[in-house]
DNA sequence: TTAGGGTTAG
């Protein structure tokens, strides 16, 4: 018994998140022949069903993440002449610059051919697709052709100055935009973070709480809101993290934020840089979802703070609960391994990655596994695993090796190591002090005396280095 | 033509 198309057309709607659903429904849609365009069609209604279907299919495999398939199912749109419209393209301009790239310039000639360019919504995905590929200039440009931007553009435009480290314009715009939602005030402070300026977005954020929007609740801080203001906290120098942290933990109670994976995760990763592993365990029990992430937040805590054994009772602990490690977890595996001197335990992780997680290492897991070897005093065997790396080492490699040359005093192998590190890193000062030390070391003066001078040519200063205990 | 655009964790 055949499906009518706005039966399945309704449930694709229905269920958005559930890919079994989703691949039956194309497929009735396939078999019984609904994707097919119809020009012929009695009533207009019934000549757009294949479009609004496409539309409805390309919209929940973006959905489940699947962007390639997005654009493939575009592409078959195409090929059976249903006519794409302007609700088409928003989804097939994010699918592809989450995965394309190169399909960006072919995607603008494709919708000014569609004469839908006009549409704010394909304006707005276009400012989106741009920023997301570094195109600042193409992304301010179509912003600049839309004729009055609602707040979703601006918005798009925010994001867009922050994604390229433009926060001056994004803060000019913002002072400029004539309405203001939660979405531009997270923008800018999440601009703010990935640049960098964690301080200014903490500020920004206090400022947002402050303001006559916030206060009469026009406007109310969400859990995007609090993600971005939390992960530039946990990032904060010079003191104020756990405070400042602790002060928005509580605005988020008192606003009655809903806590889900995403502010849990946030917290933990807070209360784990600052050195609160009660808190960071305290917010991780208490979570009833928990995602990778969430995991790595609790691991990397426990790893950063030597809880060694914790870290691999919390990895295990992970597997039983069916969670899949990713390479994030790995590194923070790893990492512990290192400090422990666990170097049987952290090669035995770093074999079962491929072998029974399917990942691939990258080049930071070969770094903890040469500073796993080169902390152990096994600097012979860390110059082994490096010439058996399938890519050439970086500096983090090299780094992990000098390290480990420094502190067993092998003077000779530090000093080529520490070469080919000035060779990579020529503005890293750490390397020409190290390395000058090194070679003072072994009294050779003049040499350690060169390296300073060499230090001054090339205008690298030392930064001096400071330790904080911040209390609260 | 019922739908489509902006912010969040390691």
């Amino acid at each position: 018994m055949p499906h009518s198309p706005e039966f399945l057309l309704r449930l694709l709607q229905r269920f958005p998140r559930r890919p079994n659903q989703i691949n039956q429904i194309h497929s009735l849609l396939i078999s019984e022949g609904h994707l097919l365009y119809n020009p012929n069609a009695a009533y207009t209604s019934l000549k757009w069903m294949s479009t609004l279907l496409y539309n409805a299919l390309t919209r929940a495999y973006l959905g489940l993440g699947q962007a390639h398939k997005t654009l493939v199912l575009f592409t078959h749109m195409l090929a059976h002449q249903a006519p794409p419209n302007s609700h088409t393209f928003p989804s097939i301009i994010k699918a592809a610059a989450s995965s394309s790239p190169s399909l960006g310039k072919p995607l603008h000639t494709q919708v000014i051919k569609h004469g839908v360019l006009i549409d704010p919504f394909v304006q707005t995905s276009f400012v989106g697709m741009y920023a997301q590929l570094g195109e600042i200039f193409d992304a301010r440009k179509m912003f600049e052709e839309m004729s009055q931007p609602c707040v979703v553009a601006c918005n798009a435009m925010l994001d867009a100055f922050g994604k390229n480290g433009d926060m001056g314009s994004a803060l000019l715009l913002f002072e400029r935009m004539p309405e203001r939602d939660v979405v531009s005030w997270t923008s800018v402070i999440n601009g703010f973070g990935k640049n960098g300026c964690f301080s200014d977005a903490v500020k920004f954020f206090e400022k947002m709480m402050a303001h006559e929007d916030v206060m009469a609740c026009l406007v109310k801080p969400n859990e995007a809101t609090y993600v971005s203001v939390l992960s530039s906290c946990a990032n904060l120098d010079g003191g104020g993290a756990l405070c400042r942290g602790k002060q928005i933990h509580g605005y988020a109670i008192r606003n009655e934020i809903e806590f889900t994976v995403f502010t849990g995760t946030a917290l933990i990763d807070l209360y784990g840089k600052t050195g609160c592993l009660r808190s960071a365990l305290n917010v991780f029990n208490q979570m009833v979802f928990k995602e990778v992430c969430t995991w790595n937040a609790m691991i990397s805590s426990l790893a950063a703070n030597g809880r060694e054994a914790e870290v691999l009772d919390m990895f295990e602990k992970m597997k039983v609960e069916g969670q899949r490690p990713n390479e994030v977890t790995f590194v923070a595996v790893l990492t512990a391994c290192a400090r422990g001197k666990l170097v049987e335990m952290g090669l035995k992780l770093f074999q079962s990655m491929l072998h029974e997680f399917g990942i691939a290492p990258l080049m930071e897991h070969y770094g903890c596994v040469v500073d796993l070897l080169g902390r152990a005093g096994l600097l012979k065997e860390a110059t082994g695993f490096i010439r058996s790396m399938p890519f050439e080492p970086d500096g983090s490699v090299l780094g992990a090796l000098f390290g480990a040359c420094k502190i067993h005093g092998a003077i000779e192998l530090g000093n080529a190591v520490g070469e080919r590190l000035l060779e990579l890193q020529p503005r890293h000062c750490g390397r020409y002090v190290a390395l000058s030390n090194i070679n003072a070391g072994m009294e050779r003066w003049d040499h350690a005396a060169d390296l300073r001078k060499a230090m001054v040519v090339a205008g690298i200063q030392k930064i001096p280095a400071y330790s904080l205990i911040d209390c609260m």
